[in-house]
Formats: C-alpha cells, sequence, structure tokens
RNA sequence: GGUCCCAUCGUCUAGGGGUUAGGACGCUGGCCUCUCACGCCGGUAACAUGGGUUCAAAUCCCAUUGGGAUCACCA
C-alpha cells in the first residue's frame, strides 16, 4: 500500500481477469470506474485478477494494457497482480481462522458432491452442510478454509444503481476462501485487496450481484466498513443474449482498427447505460465533468455498431485535423502510402473531416491525394468522360495555366470562363474534372481538392485524363 | 429449478402522478448542391399484460409474462 488513504476521496479499481482480449463490457466498466474517480479528484487503481494459473496469459495482460492506453483510461495506482499478493491473503485466512470466522474442513470433493446430490434429491439447495464448522479442525494437506457464513438473518446491499438487494443468509453457505493448494479463492481475495487498497467504490458488472454478499461476509467478519457497490446493467448482443464472438466486433482492438476514435468508443459506451438529459455527445472533459453515479441506468443495453459509427462520424468531424495525422497514419500505411508534408495532409484532413465515419474510410477517401492515379473508376469515366469532357478539361486546363494563385476565387474565376465560352453549367465541367483529380465520381468539393493538390499536380492529372480520353476515341 | 436483477419507438435513452410521451441511431420524404457526404426541414415508430391505489397512472403497489445474471477448491 502505498499512502494514507484519505475517507473523503474516491477510490475505484478495475480488476479485470487476464483470460482474454479487453471487450467493450469490460472497458465500460473500467470507463464507469475512472470517470467517476476523475469526476471526484479521486484515485483509480488497475488490479489483475490473475488467480487462475490456467487462464490467464501474459498475453492477455498486455493486451488490456495495450487497450486501456489506447482508450487513455489511465491509473493511478497498480497494476497490482493478485499472484504477487498470496502472502497477504494468507495473513487475512489465518486472522479469520484465529478470529473463529473460518474453519478447516476436510471434507473431499466427492462428499460435497455427494451432500449437493442428496440435498437436490430432497429438494433441498445443493450446498456445503457445514459438518467441519464446529470440529475445529488443525491445518492439514488436503484441508481447504471456509469462511462461517451467518446462518440466519439477511445480508442487504445498498447498491447505488439498483437500489437495496436483500439475500437471506440461510441461502448462503460456509463458501472456500483458500483452496487446498494454499491458494486463495476469488471473493477472499478481491475482499482483501479492495479493503488493503482502500476501495471505497464498486462499480462492477452485475453478474457479480450474487458475489457481493459473499464479500460483505468477510467485511462484516473483520468489522470493516462496506465500500458502496453499484452493479452495472450488462452489455447485449443484438439478440439480447450476452455479447459473444457470434455479435461481431466485440473486443476493444477490433474497434481501434476499425477506425474508431478513442473517444467516440468512450462516448458511446457511456452513453449504454447512463445518460445527461437528451445529450448524445460528449467530450471527454465533459464526461470527466458530468458524470455521476445517479444517471446509470438499471437495465441492460443492446451494443449497437450503427450507433457507434455516427458517433464516430461526429467525433471525427468536430476534431481538428492536424489532431487526426497521428491516428490515421497507420490506416493510410495499411493502404501502402505514407505522406510527409504536414500541411499538406492536415488541409486534406479538413476536406473529408464531414465525409468520414471511420478512419478506415478517411483513408480510403485521402489516397488521391497522395498516390498517382492507376485507374480511372470505370463507372465514373462511362459517365463523367463522355463527349464534351475532352473539350471541357483542354479549355480549363488553358484557363488555369496562367493562374498564379489557387484560391477559390481564381479557380471559380476559371470555371466560370469555361462555362461562359462553351453555355454550360458547373456541373458539367465539374465532373468530368473530379474524375480527373480524383479517379473517382465520389470525392470532397473541387474547389477544396484542388487547392490541396497544388496547381502542378492539378493540371498534370487534368492533361492525363484529357489524353486518356483523346487515346479512347 | 432456487436466488437475484430488469422491462418507454427496431436499438440507446429522456420523462417518474395531469406531457400532443421528448431526443439520438436506423429507416424514410424533401431542401441545399459540382459528386458523395455534411447541414437543415418533415415522416415512421414505444410506455409488455392484468389487477389495484388515486379525481387522475407510462409514472406508485401487487401479480403475470418475457428477458438476463448466478448457483465451483473459475474469476
Amino acid at each position: 500500500m502505498k499512502g494514507k488513504i484519505t475517507m473523503d476521496q474516491i477510490i475505484t479499481r478495475f480488476p479485470p481477469s487476464p483470460t482474454g482480449y479487453l471487450h467493450v463490457g469490460g472497458a465500460r466498466t473500467a470507463l464507469f470506474n475512472w470517470l467517476y474517480a476523475r469526476n471526484t479528484g479521486g484515485k483509480f487503481i488497475l488490479r489483475i485478477e490473475d488467480t487462475d494459473a490456467v487462464r490467464s496469459t501474459q498475453e492477455s495482460v498486455d493486451a488490456i494494457f495495450e487497450s486501456l492506453k489506447w482508450l487513455e483510461i489511465d491509473w493511478d495506482d497498480g497494476p497490482y497482480f493478485q499472484t504477487k499478493r498470496y502472502d497477504l491473503y494468507k495473513e487475512y485466512i489465518q486472522n479469520l481462522v484465529d478470529l473463529g470466522h473460518a474453519y478447516y474442513c476436510t471434507c473431499t470433493p466427492e462428499e460435497i458432491d455427494a451432500m449437493r446430490e442428496k440435498a437436490k434429491a430432497e429438494g433441498g439447495k445443493p450446498r456445503y452442510d457445514g459438518r467441519c464448522r464446529d470440529k475445529n479442525l488443525p491445518p492439514s494437506d488436503h484441508a481447504v478454509v471456509r469462511l462461517k457464513a451467518p446462518p440466519s438473518g439477511t445480508t442487504v446491499i445498498e447498491d447505488v444503481v439498483k437500489g437495496t438487494i436483500v439475500f437471506q443468509n440461510s441461502e448462503l453457505d460456509d463458501y472456500i476462501i483458500q483452496r487446498s493448494d494454499g491458494s486463495p479463492t476469488y471473493n477472499l481475495a478481491v475482499a482483501v485487496d479492495d479493503i488493503t487498497m482502500g476501495v471505497n467504490v464498486v462499480l462492477r458488472g452485475d453478474d457479480h450481484v450474487n458475489n457481493t454478499p459473499k464479500q460483505m461476509m468477510i467485511y462484516q467478519a473483520l468489522g470493516i466498513d462496506l465500500p458502496v457497490y453499484g452493479h452495472l446493467p450488462m452489455v447485449l448482443g443484438s439478440d439480447k443474449a450476452r455479447l459473444s464472438k457470434r455479435h461481431g466486433a466485440m473486443s476493444v482492438s477490433e474497434f481501434r482498427d476499425m477506425g474508431i476514435l478513442p473517444d467516440a468508443m468512450l462516448n458511446y459506451l457511456v452513453r449504454l447505460g447512463w445518460s445527461f438529459g437528451d445529450q448524445e455527445f460528449f467530450t471527454r472533459n465533459e464526461l470527466i465533468e458530468k458524470f455521476n453515479l445517479k444517471n446509470i441506468g438499471r437495465s441492460a443495453g443492446v451494443f449497437d455498431q450503427n450507433k457507434l459509427l455516427a458517433l464516430n462520424g461526429e467525433h471525427i468531424k468536430a476534431s481538428n485535423p492536424r489532431d487526426l495525422i497521428k491516428p490515421l497514419r497507420p490506416f493510410m500505411n495499411q493502404r501502402g502510402y505514407d505522406p510527409q508534408d504536414l500541411d499538406t495532409l492536415e488541409k486534406a484532413i479538413g476536406t473529408l473531416l464531414p465525409r468520414s465515419k471511420t478512419l478506415v474510410e478517411m483513408a480510403e477517401g485521402a489516397e488521391f491525394y497522395f498516390t498517382d492515379i492507376a485507374s480511372y473508376d470505370e463507372k465514373a469515366v462511362q459517365k463523367c468522360f463522355q463527349s464534351p469532357a475532352s473539350d471541357i478539361l483542354g479549355r480549363l486546363i488553358q484557363a488555369l495555366e496562367p493562374l498564379e494563385s489557387f484560391a477559390e476565387a481564381d479557380l471559380e474565376h476559371a470555371f466560370k470562363g469555361v462555362m461562359d465560352d462553351m453555355g454550360i453549367g458547373f456541373g458539367k465541367v465539374a465532373n468530368p474534372v473530379r474524375v480527373a483529380l480524383s479517379g473517382k465520381n465520389v470525392s470532397p468539393g473541387m474547389f477544396e481538392m484542388m487547392g490541396v493538390l497544388g496547381k502542378a499536380l492539378a493540371l498534370d492529372r487534368l492533361k492525363r485524363a484529357k489524353a486518356f480520353i483523346d487515346a479512347g476515341i
């Protein structure tokens, strides 16, 4: 433990178990805890729950760190690893035994199974019957340690999101806190960690509701104040079933690879289960400022990728082009180009801001600015390189050639001249030019594009297009 | 099955005794327009059901139904 715990400081934590990548549900849990800590000026702890030796992997640990870093969810303390804290757990377990709140149990798994079968057959609940509870057994090789659960009464969670939840203690049995190999079980480790780390607000998925009374019993046995609990509703797939692979993308890294902005991801995730009136769009700072526990919803939500994409488009639109250069870079590289002229790149991004829902789309849309046009889109050729196109391009080249500036007003003047000479509208001129410059019939605005390309490149492409058309005739 | 949780448009949600039940995504009609977008204006679509309480219920209570979670020497 570092530092002293001040009771008025909120301390939250995110405790993933490293048995896979970070999925969106986990990311949302992390986000809520992080936001609450940031909102209150509290502390956010990262703890890796790696006590499952079989399923925990270093790759998963790395993947979780990487995803959190990408989301820019930073932690003030940790990462702690439970496997490095076994001495501490042992100490607490011993203490519970000494206090008479836990005991050694030598029942074999077979005996336990028989117990459960018998209980079931009699219509009762499959649970441990407490036969070692009062035997006062000493530690031995294959003994486990069980917590003495109160046999009657109730355990009540005052849940900040769900309200009061009451459990009958008669439903709970003396659960194992130390395995026969001496390792601590999940509920023990969590309680000890939360206690020793000073965690006073626990926000977690509501799949943990049934664990909560078990952990509360440890606090109560030790006479320690309970943290505030809040159980977040689950994130579901489109069929309202728990999110899984068949629902498509669900890991945070997949969304990164789709060209989602971290801030958009956060914005989407937080709105899935939290609201602030009618507001849909939030910057990261707004989220920190406005987040609260009060507005967390109680019902599970379906993950809607469409809405994420729409929100991502809004975040892109609201971005400063300069800030997009870095995140966009890998997507451009993936397409095989790597612009070095940052001013031009910034301008190019500016033209694509309102027409990109993802960075993938943006990298695709920006490609023609920085790479030669290998071939013209076939449909665009058929539609826009017909009859007067060559003539139009020829006249425009002549009008453009003497220009010193490619400012919008000058370009407009040049276009106007061609339109007047030929007695045609802007559209007639613009369409062949668009294909000549971008290779496609979908592009940013004419003058925007020419401004980014610059005179030399633009003229070169117009000439090449004219030659292409003339050769085809 | 036991226990626990949940229930407003297809989806995310606002509203929480008296509202034309609001917004967003999606879908859709139109406007703008050099293409595609963006933007703007409009449309579509919801209080799960049944009982109470009340002058009045989407809102409070109960039940039903439906969905989800969990019942390990996993976390």
